[in-house]
RNA sequence: GCCCCCGUAGCUCAGUGGAUAGAGCACCUGGUUGCGGACCAGGAGGUCAGAGGUUCAAAUCCUCUCGGGGGUACCA
């Protein structure tokens, strides 16, 4: 049980407590909300008392009262008090507090964890950007944010899956492969144009002459159907490729690949067309063939399979998330998409209702984009030529730490500008090497007690860590469990960069409070050592596992 | 036109029913013959876009208005 799910049994035993002895009246128990509090009114607060004032019939000062008379005898906490108008006020037993620095010691970085996923099988989707060229930097927000995310969901105890969805089909890898023909053909001195509207990088001149000097003229004398197929998945393994190394420099890690090549070839396309058929939701117009959305309360009717013949990427979705939910028998799928995909996700909830299958246990997360700075100033993209800001300019630019934190600096709807000057900048406003500063201050601490002659501190009696800056800082540590379930109830990992400046901050004011090495001190010099190497197992955790960044020992 | 998101300190943004609305930066004033000053403390700064409503309680929920962004294809 985290801190706070244990705060709010005690008091829910409190309410039963007070109800067997009549002082309050008997109503079904309502689940007990604890939240962190201001210092002033203690550590933690619930006002359970005042919105049980309209069912028990009583004032929520009262309630309050019988609920504090009534809780249990426990070493959790050191006084509850009751504030006008009913609010029911915590504060942590500072023993308790204390002694949890070997609860860290005993667990490791195993001390996070919980379980409100309960086991439950949930997929993570998200990048899946079109594997024509190499990514985006914007696709970065989509990595970070969905990477962070399933560390989140895999610490409370879901059983997560990351998948990369690879757009192989289409009309997109069409133009794709017509490209990287006429690229490679004139890399052997053929004449051959790019198609109107094929894909005008540079990067496909580069794939053009490397698969020429690999292949020769190979293709060049084959059919040029054929040639098109077998260059569009030599195209495709470079391109898979690249983007896999730039994700494993970004410290992101995909567990599948998902083709959607894959949904036509082995039937589930068609398996889906007949269910939906059947149905009644299937129907022809004009050459296409059309899902029925209106009939489940959709705005319009979509397009499953062109009039060309080819199926439109609806077709795909549904084949797609058909396969999620009733093949792999996923209980909960979430896919990370950026905000200007906002109007598929009506259809998606259709399409889901259309399955059969319950709209919930789909969800669109949407997030907003990205611009590219430097020094304040926007980093124009010429998308003429067809060249882009690479995610891997980027890391080659200012590494994956600024990236991946500053990507989580806003709200999945806010806006972001990353700006590429001071993501490297080591000044006031980068937050980056204020957080992990503090991780390198304790390295420092730990290097220097070795030096002074400190070899072992695991006796150190914790029962003395009683200094205001010292509790703040247990404290402020001992509500990263309940951040991680919150993290993972409103998908809102950009909460973790917001803890570890806080936890950075805590930590520099214990610094500056309190002294670690005092060899005229030194049962209170061995306690220190105990708090400070569990904030640092802590502080690495956070940095290295859940936000996916270094946690360096020198700066 | 219709749909979605946003509007909070000078700036960039947290805060999705609770107590006196917070942080970073910028600005002002201080702090180290001591573990790394890449640090810390204090000050100043608000009609939470506006107007109604729901509620014991609203930045937060509902309605409308204004302003910004996005979406509204047989593209993804």
């Amino acid at each position: 049980m985290t801190l706070r799910q244990e705060l709010a049994d005690l008091i829910r035993q409190g309410i039963v407590r007070a109800q067997q002895v009549g002082a309050l009246p008997k109503f079904d128990v309502p689940p007990v909300d604890v939240t962190p509090t201001k210092p002033q009114f203690g550590d933690y607060s619930t006002n359970v008392a005042l919105q049980l004032a309209r069912v028990a019939r009583m004032a929520p000062q009262r309630i309050a009262e019988a609920i504090q008379h009534h809780l249990p005898t426990n070493d959790v906490l050191s006084e509850c008090s009751v504030a006008t108008p009913g609010f029911i006020n915590m504060r942590l037993n500072p023993i308790w507090v204390a002694r949890q620095v070997a609860v860290i010691e005993a667990k490791g970085r195993d001390w996070t964890r919980s379980n409100v996923g309960q086991g439950q099988r949930v997929q993570v989707e998200f990048v899946s950007a079109n594997p024509t060229g190499p990514l985006h930097f914007g696709g970065a927000r989509n990595a970070v944010l969905g990477d962070t995310l399933a560390r989140v969901l895999e610490r409370v105890g879901y059983t997560v899956q990351r998948e990369y969805y690879v757009n192989d089909a289409g009309s997109q890898m069409r133009k794709f492969g017509e490209t990287l023909y006429a690229r490679y053909a004139q890399a052997l001195g053929e004449d051959v144009p790019v198609p109107p509207d094929g894909y005008m990088g540079t990067y496909m001149v580069e794939w053009g002459k490397r698969i020429a000097q690999e292949h020769g003229r190979r293709f060049l004398q084959m059919e040029r159907e054929q040639a098109i197929r077998e260059l569009t998945d030599a195209g495709l393994r470079i391109v898979l490729d690249e983007v896999q190394q730039d994700l494993t420099n970004l410290r992101v890690r995909f567990d599948n690949w998902f083709s959607e090549r894959s949904l036509y070839e082995d039937g589930t396309f068609d398996r889906v067309l007949s269910l939906l058929r059947e149905k009644g939701l299937v129907y022809e117009r004009e050459g296409a063939l059309w899902f029925a959305a209106t009939q489940l309360g959709g705005e319009k009717d979509e397009v499953i399979v062109r009039s060309t013949g080819e199926p439109g990427y609806f077709a795909s979705d549904i084949a797609y998330h058909y396969n999620k939910f009733v093949l792999r028998r996923f209980d909960w799928v979430i896919d990370v998409w950026a905000v200007d995909h906002q109007g598929h996700v009506p259809r998606m909830k259709i399409m889901m209702k259309a399955l059969g299958l319950d709209p919930d246990r789909l969800t669109i997360l949407l997030y907003n984009l990205v611009t590219l700075k430097r020094h304040g100033e926007e980093v124009k993209l010429s998308k003429r030529a067809g060249d882009i800001i690479t995610l891997r300019e980027v890391l080659e630019e200012v590494g994956p730490d600024p990236i991946r934190f500053m990507l989580l600096t806003r709200s999945n709807e806010a806006k972001i500008d990353f700006d590429l000057g001071l993501a490297v900048e080591q000044t006031q406003e980068n937050p980056v090497y204020y957080v992990q500063y503090a991780h390198t201050r304790i390295a420092g601490i730990l290097r220097k007690a070795r030096e002074e002659g400190w070899t072992t501190w695991a006796d150190g009696n914790l029962d003395l860590l009683t200094h205001p800056s010292e509790q703040a800082l247990l404290k402020k540590i001992l509500d990263l469990p309940d951040l991680l379930v919150t993290i993972a109830d409103r998908l809102e990992p950009h909460h973790l960069t917001y803890y570890a400046q806080d936890l950075a901050t805590h930590f520099h004011a214990f610094y500056r409070d309190c002294r670690v090495l005092d060899p005229d001190r030194p049962d209170l010099t061995k306690a220190r050592l105990r708090l400070v190497a569990a904030v640092k197992l802590v502080l690495a955790h956070l940095l290295e596992d859940l936000l996916g960044m270094t946690a360096p020992e020198i700066m």
